[in-house]
RNA sequence: GCUGCUAUAGUGUAGUCCGGCCAAUCAUGUCGGCCUUUCACGCCGACGACUGGGGUUCGAAUCCCCAUAGCAGCACCA
């Protein structure tokens, strides 16, 4: 897929082919994300993702936000793979990370992995510690926590830039070993935070070894983050209120060195209805059998929401819609559905699933071909021919309905007859206006020699059935099968057709 | 415990900075109707909210204070 078609298929282009009623409409609901300061000449955006698996709703927020200011402003939009901590990062992440990035069509112009950049970090550490702004501490841990928690000084936070820079030497060169000691900054021990008190810049770590890079002197993220935000000329930075501290950690850092600080924009809170998001819980899961994998329908990750028929175009809208205010918010499936709908809906191809069939006889007429639309807001897409010879399947609650005059969707109006359990069906005219007038339900159908077995995957359960040849072309997208719902055909395997339900 | 952020209908969102045009916008949802060879789409209508209490003011969703609730940070994670 090019640039242009990726762009239309998100619905940016408003070229002579979106000029269509439904596309407008959208377009003139959409509403724009609040301005953002000091954008007059273009901004540099980043996306900042660690590589600890597949990307999920709660990341698609942040990329696609900040994708959409690079967009509006123009600018450089920078990808960063935040891979400083060999600990949370999965080596399969860094290939899953990138195909999600391109299912939501971010426009990235630049790509940088931090484990690529740790000189970067070392040299920028040295510079610090010579105009006094970080001392290394080997105080144990819980120790440093309750002389933080007094505000009071630890002995290490007294040695002179040389002694610093002399431990700085060493831990380059792999005399401490993990735990030893750490590099902190220097802000204020009596700050009224406790989170802003000399908060620790960098790290030893032996194990596990890094899947990119030799080494076991790891920057903490505010110090790689700040340097990296700088160096790369990082102008607006939006990202979740989880991170308003280490903004202001940040900040320390930008001071010492008397950078420039960013725009900073935190959004609220998300929470998610009725799925696991978070990337370990969702490992976890999927290594104790509990999910099948990472696109399992039940979980929020991108490649889920794909596989069950959300395109990455509602997953924009949605996300859009919900901007960047500072409330924490419960994200509602109805509404990316909504919005998913206003997508899908013109385009799907209908097509007939019977589901639990039931065949039933009818006499009184001949065999014909049905013909039904494929997609009725556009007859320029074509029809579908439905073969009718004398028995049709039809689904087995129309029965227990216990309603005896029935319409066969685009084919001819049948009257039920039940007699000693066995079900027969009489040709009851083709008119639509008596089944109309009669208020006759208009039923889907099945010829009784053609169909192809599907199994419809919904989050309620599974529904056997059958369903039109047709949809065997139609694998890997989104259709409706009528009266049921829209549907994503996943695949074709073993003479069945396996489809997710997607919504309504 | 300390520090900070937030608070508009079931959900999301506009309005809040610079008080009156807000008996509060739009979307979604639900219900009803119309349209329609789908229980889809479209159209019409209805339902539904300023967290609470004080204060300032002629006038408060909007400013101030207190309370309450939710969330976040206080990691050698990001």
């Amino acid at each position: 897929m090019d640039e242009s078609e990726k762009n239309e298929k998100l619905g940016y282009l408003d070229n002579k082919f979106s000029k269509n009623r439904i596309s407008k409409s959208v377009k003139e609901k959409e509403r724009r994300l609040p301005q953002l300061p000091f954008s007059e000449k273009g901004v540099v955006m980043r996306f900042a993702p660690n590589p600890s698996g597949p990307l999920h709703l709660g990341h698609a927020r942040a990329a696609l936000l900040n994708d959409e200011y690079v967009r509006e402003y123009g600018g450089k939009y920078i990808l960063r793979i935040e891979d400083t901590d060999p600990k949370r990062v999965d080596p399969d992440a860094y290939r899953t990370v990138l195909e999600d990035i391109d299912w939501l069509g971010l426009q990235i112009t630049d790509v940088v992995y931090q484990s690529s950049r740790l000189s970067l970090y070392y040299e920028n550490a040295r510079q610090l510690i010579e105009i006094g702004g970080a001392y290394a501490c080997t105080c144990d841990n819980e120790e440093f926590r309750l002389l933080k928690g007094r505000k009071e000084v630890c002995p290490c936070r007294s040695q002179s830039e040389k002694e610093t820079l002399d431990l700085w030497d060493k831990m380059e060169e792999g005399f401490f070993k993990e735990g030893e000691i750490s590099l902190r900054l220097r802000t204020q021990i009596d700050h009224p935070d406790p989170a802003m008190r000399d908060f620790p810049l960098f790290r030893i770590l032996n194990s596990p070894s890094h899947p990119r890079v030799e080494a076991h002197l790891y920057p903490l993220m505010n110090f790689s983050v700040s340097v990296d935000d700088h160096y790369l000329g990082v102008t607006h930075v939006i990202r979740g209120k989880d991170h308003i501290a280490n903004t202001c950690r940040q900040k320390f850092i930008f001071d010492y060195f008397g950078w420039q600080i960013p725009y900073y924009r935190h959004y609220g809170r998300m929470g998610i209805e009725g799925v696991v998001l978070s990337t370990s819980d969702i490992r976890k899961g999927i290594n104790e059998g509990r999910y099948t994998d990472w696109d399992d329908i039940r979980l929020g990750t991108l490649r889920a929401l794909g596989r069950r028929g959300i395109t990455p175009a509602a997953v924009r809208r949605a996300v859009l819609e919900i901007g960047i205010g500072e409330t924490d918010i419960q994200f509602s499936w109805e509404n990316l559905f909504a919005k998913n709908k206003e997508i899908i809906d013109p385009v799907s191809h209908r097509y007939f699933f019977v589901p639990d069939p039931v065949a039933v006889k009818i006499s009184g007429t001949k065999p014909t071909i049905a013909k039904a639309s494929l997609q009725p807001s556009d007859p320029l897409q074509g029809s579908r021919n439905i073969a009718f010879h004398d028995t049709v399947y039809i689904p087995s609650v129309e029965l227990n309905r216990k309603i005896e005059y029935l319409r066969l969707k685009d084919l001819f109006n049948i009257l039920i007859k039940i007699e000693d359990g066995t079900i027969s069906a009489e040709y009851a005219g083709n008119s639509l206006e008596e089944a109309r007038s009669k208020k006759a339900p208009i039923i889907q159908w099945l010829p009784y020699e053609e169909n192809v077995p599907c199994t419809l995957l919904t989050p309620e359960g599974v529904v056997k059935g059958l369903c039109e040849q047709g949809v065997l072309n139609e694998t890997g997208k989104e259709v409706q099968f009528e009266r049921v719902g829209f549907v994503k055909i996943d695949k074709f395997d073993k003479g069945e057709i396996t489809a997710y339900f997607t919504h309504r």
